[in-house]
RNA sequence: GCCGGAAUGGCGGAAUUGGCAGACGCAAGGGACUUAAAAUCCCUCGGCCUUUAAGGCUGUCCGGGUUCGAUUCCCGGUUCCGGCACCA
């Protein structure tokens, strides 16, 4: 063993032996319970960031623990391959996709297998590879078949910068587009859609499977973009027509109120009932406006809705009144009907819209114990209350109110019960060539057809021409690969040239991992069954409603189609926090690169280019644009993998925000070094400890008790740690403790008398430690273990139990309170009977000295924890 | 506007079920070793007050409440972060 702990020879080495060993290779093992473990696999960029060294940090230590416990462990990684960035390299530097992405991919690879991780190497999938999206394409004709995927003509958000469409869920803040941050664009296109809103019931009420285990704000954000809401659709009949408007409300109890009617401007019924050429014309320009008008300014609250009278008129079906029709852009197309009826005493924008036109205003919910004054109102009152001016419904509260006005719409065939959703459905036609080819033909004669799956798969053409001035998609200009002959009557037919959105590439690469080679089916579903669900799954919050809704989505279309059994792909889900840094911004220059920047050591900054003062901004994310990155190169080359990892683990739990910190990165090298320079130190005294099955304990002196105890109590601690609660930093800072107890304790020389009882502790300790911290360190701990006799791998186990009788402390200091403050403390053996506890309070001087005389009320013993004694009042 | 989440020393964080606030690490200060530096080891380290020892008061965003006892539970508020934002 050498002094010095070299990190780099000893991580090269055992990333080769387990390598050559295979030890994280997997298959199904009927005689072990299975554990899989995922972390979101990553987009080939080029290189690793911080953020990726924490994310599967957490996923190995989480795997490794497993694997050490005797689980049949799944730890697959692969690769989110198509995308943008890839593309856009072609066109900047002339570089091929697939060139780009494999380069990176190389890179990527040779990255994580330098930091250790426990990845089953021989699972790798690339979504980029025909082999895997050949099954994305069955998977869409799949779905074709049961017309769950389809084609229509609408509005759809068009990003200029990126130039493709978005799907809704990609789109952010309202107009944003989550790739490049750039405005969208609303387009009227025609694409492929798929229909998730037939499964928004499903992924809504299998929230309950995952309450508990998922993060309550993931699951809340589901809820939210789902939308449910529930009601009834109502319809008015125009007047002079046989024709009806269809409304959907959540308030059939205020159908009384609607005094007027609201359509979209985009509701082609808009310009059907105008009354006159003229007032067509009108109502045209307008709409034409509210098409072109600025997104936020349409959809922000504070801006006074703009509105248009069509000169037409609905009948109110509960009160027979004639009501105007109106258009306005505060109705929304795309949800509901396209329709509303307006109740302006109790829906604050029907009450605005009422006020600014002029409409009439009816109460017909009265709150508990006031009267509303139609003329004095301020707002609309939209809580529940009783009806009135209803008719035969007077006096019902909203709730009854409801139900009874749906069931008497119901009777009278001019309404139902209805539920609406706020989702729509998934556009996943994309116009740009690095992606999934859409598997369909288009035949003058024949129509649409799909690609037969004995033609699977549509490869995507490598000579292809990236100029896009020529407009479109480069697929388009791939000649060879537009023409071809429709697969049902042979005549001449073009290729869809539009690719998948990446997110259905992602959507089911964990059911692949189970069977990445299978070339028969999409996966073998017997191994599915065996594999799935994943057990943890590990990711970043921005996936929240994007990915982990569409993966939920897809995979039960999966399970539809026979290939797995389970509802839910994800049964736990750990959302890590971001990786931070503090900014440095020059008033001048921007942001500042650390280098760029004079630090003058009292905290503040001199700009290198300017000379001006920086100002240290607040932690966040790491990213290029803000120039506050670290590169794990540099530190993999100066401290090795295992302290980045244990550092990523060490300074904040899994779920929070992670601040960056140089010391604190020497901190944990520090912690790693002492560990190992103790064993060095000590090399005769541990000799050959890892392969001691059973140890031989001798009586001790107090402080091997207090170490045993110690240990045993940071074995049970860190168990427990992994059982779901995953705060490595306090299972790391208990280790630390045990370590630093070491340090302090005094280790008698060989022929002391107490040097048996010692050595048999420290050997025990030593051991524990090892195996406890390989999950965060294991390059170094796989070392030590080896160097002490270990004979297997670390890798494998085992994992230490723990004596919960040793682990209990023997004597304990509780502390006595007196009124609630702490006045002294009883050194105790453990377990002492109240009685014995009340007497020793009484009888203590320094209680009785704060009692000033008075006597004791109540004596209030926690047991092993706290007393506390009440003085009588 | 609505819905979540958070707030603890100079900093990151700990306190698992209402029971010792500040574990562990960083930074800082002091000391040892060294010709020196690095490395390493040891000590101190929330604030205020008194001090010979030791102790007292105060302190977990702010204001109330429940309780023998609140960082933890309840009510009201502030600030920050995130999501959604005319969804009828």
């Amino acid at each position: 063993m050498e002094e010095f702990y070299s990190f780099g020879e000893i991580e090269k080495r055992w990333q080769a032996i387990w390598a050559e060993r295979g030890v994280f290779e997997c298959h199904e093992d009927e005689g072990k319970q299975k554990f899989y473990c995922l972390e979101m696999y990553p987009y080939p960029s080029g290189k690793l960031h911080m953020g990726h060294v924490r994310n599967y940090a957490i996923g190995d230590a989480i795997a490794r623990f497993k694997l050490m416990n005797g689980f049949s462990v799944m730890h697959p990684m692969g690769w989110d391959a198509f995308g943008l960035p890839a593309e856009n390299a072609a066109i900047e530097r002339g570089i091929h996709p697939a060139k780009w992405t494999y380069a990176n991919i190389d890179n990527m690879r040779d990255q994580f297998k330098r930091i250790g991780y426990s990845f089953d190497w021989s699972r790798e999938v690339a979504t980029c590879d025909p082999s895997y999206y050949r099954w994305c394409q069955w998977l869409f004709l799949q779905m074709l078949k049961k017309g769950i995927a389809y084609r229509k003509t609408t509005d759809v958000n068009w990003c200029e910068s990126c130039r493709t469409v978005l799907a809704n869920e990609q789109v952010e803040s309202g107009n944003v587009c989550w790739r490049c941050g750039k405005e969208v664009e609303i387009r009227e296109m025609e694409g492929w859609f798929l229909k998730i809103t037939d499964y928004a019931d499903e992924l809504l009420s299998h929230h309950e499977k995952l309450s508990g285990h998922w993060p309550d704000r993931v699951l809340t954000m589901q809820k939210n973009w789902i939308g449910r809401s529930e009601g009834a659709y109502v319809d008015f009949p125009l007047v002079n027509s046989e024709r009806k408007i269809r409304v959907f409300t959540t308030r059939p109890d205020t159908l009384f109120g609607a005094t007027f009617m609201v359509l979209a401007p985009e509701n082609p019924l808009v310009i059907e009932i105008a009354d006159s050429s003229e007032r067509r014309q009108e109502l045209q320009r307008f709409a034409d406006k509210a098409k072109h008008a600025d997104i936020i300014e349409r959809t922000d609250i504070g801006i006074p809705k703009e509105g248009c009278f069509t000169g037409s008129y609905a009948i109110n079906p509960m009160t027979g009144e004639k009501i105007p029709i109106w258009v306005s852009d505060f109705v929304l197309w795309g949800y509901g009907t396209g329709a509303i009826m307006s109740v302006p005493a109790h829906d604050q924008r029907d009450f605005e819209f009422a006020r600014k036109y002029d409409l009439p205003i009816r109460i017909v919910i009265a709150p508990e114990g006031r009267d509303l004054d139609p003329g004095k109102m301020t707002e609309a009152f939209e809580a529940v209350g009783r009806m009135v001016n209803s008719s035969a419904f007077n006096g019902l509260s909203s709730d009854v109110g409801i139900r009874e006005i749906t069931r008497f719409l119901e009777e009278k065939g001019i309404g139902e019960h209805a539920v609406t959703y706020r989702l729509r459905d998934w556009g996943i036609s994309r116009q740009r060539y690095w992606g999934t080819p859409i598997p369909v033909i288009y035949c003058d004669s024949c129509g649409t057809v799909p690609v037969p799956e004995t033609d699977l798969p549509v490869i995507l053409p490598q000579d292809i021409s990236f100029d896009w001035s020529r407009g479109g998609n480069p697929l388009n200009q791939a000649l060879e690969f537009v023409s071809t002959t429709c697969p049902v009557c042979g005549k001449p037919a073009r290729r869809e040239t539009d690719t998948m959105d990446t997110f259905i590439d992602s959507s089911w690469y964990f059911s692949r991992y189970c069977d990445p080679r299978n070339d028969q089916q999409i996966v073998d579903p017997k191994k599915n069954d065996y594999w799935l669900p994943v057990d943890q799954y590990i990711g970043g919050i921005e996936h929240a409603v994007m990915h982990l809704l569409y993966a939920r989505f897809i995979h039960k279309i999966i399970r539809d189609l026979g290939y797995s059994k389970t509802d839910e792909p994800f049964a736990n889900l750990l959302t890590q926090g971001m990786v931070c840094l503090e900014v440095l911004r020059c008033p001048r220059d921007g942001y500042l690169y650390p280098d760029e920047a004079i630090d003058n050591g009292n905290g503040s900054y001199t700009c290198r280019m300017c000379g001006s003062e920086a100002e240290v901004g607040r932690s966040e994310k790491m990213s290029k644009s803000k120039r506050n990155t670290k590169d794990p190169e540099d530190y993999l080359a100066r401290f090795g993998a295992d302290t980045i990892r244990m550092f990523s683990l060490f300074a904040a739990p899994p779920v929070r925000d992670l601040d960056w910190s140089d010391s604190g990165v020497e901190g944990v090298f520090r912690f790693l070094k002492r560990i190992w320079r103790f064993v060095f130190d000590h090399l005769e005294l541990l000799k050959n400890c890892a392969a001691e099955n059973v140890i031989e304990f001798l009586p001790g002196t107090g402080s091997t008790d207090e170490l045993r105890q110690k240990t045993h109590a940071a074995i049970k601690r860190i168990s427990q740690d992994f059982d779901g609660r995953y705060r490595f930093n306090t299972s790391i800072s208990a280790c630390m403790e045990i370590v630093n107890y070491l340090y302090a304790m005094e280790i008698p020389e060989g022929g002391h008398p107490d040097y048996s009882a010692t050595r048999a502790v420290v050997r025990e300790a030593v051991r524990a430690m090892i195996q406890v911290l390989n999950p965060f360190a294991p390059h170094i701990m796989e070392e030590l273990w080896s160097l002490l006799g270990g004979s297997a791998l670390l890798a494998t186990g085992p994992w230490p139990a723990w004596d919960e009788a040793i682990a209990r402390e023997k004597m304990i200091e509780i502390p006595v309170q007196v009124n609630g403050k702490i006045r002294t403390r009883l050194e105790v053996p453990a377990d002492t009977p109240d009685e014995i506890l009340e007497e020793l309070v009484r009888n203590d001087e320094t209680v009785n000295s704060w009692l000033n005389g008075q006597s004791i009320g109540k004596i209030i013993i926690v047991p092993n924890r706290l007393i506390n004694v009440v003085i009588k009042k």
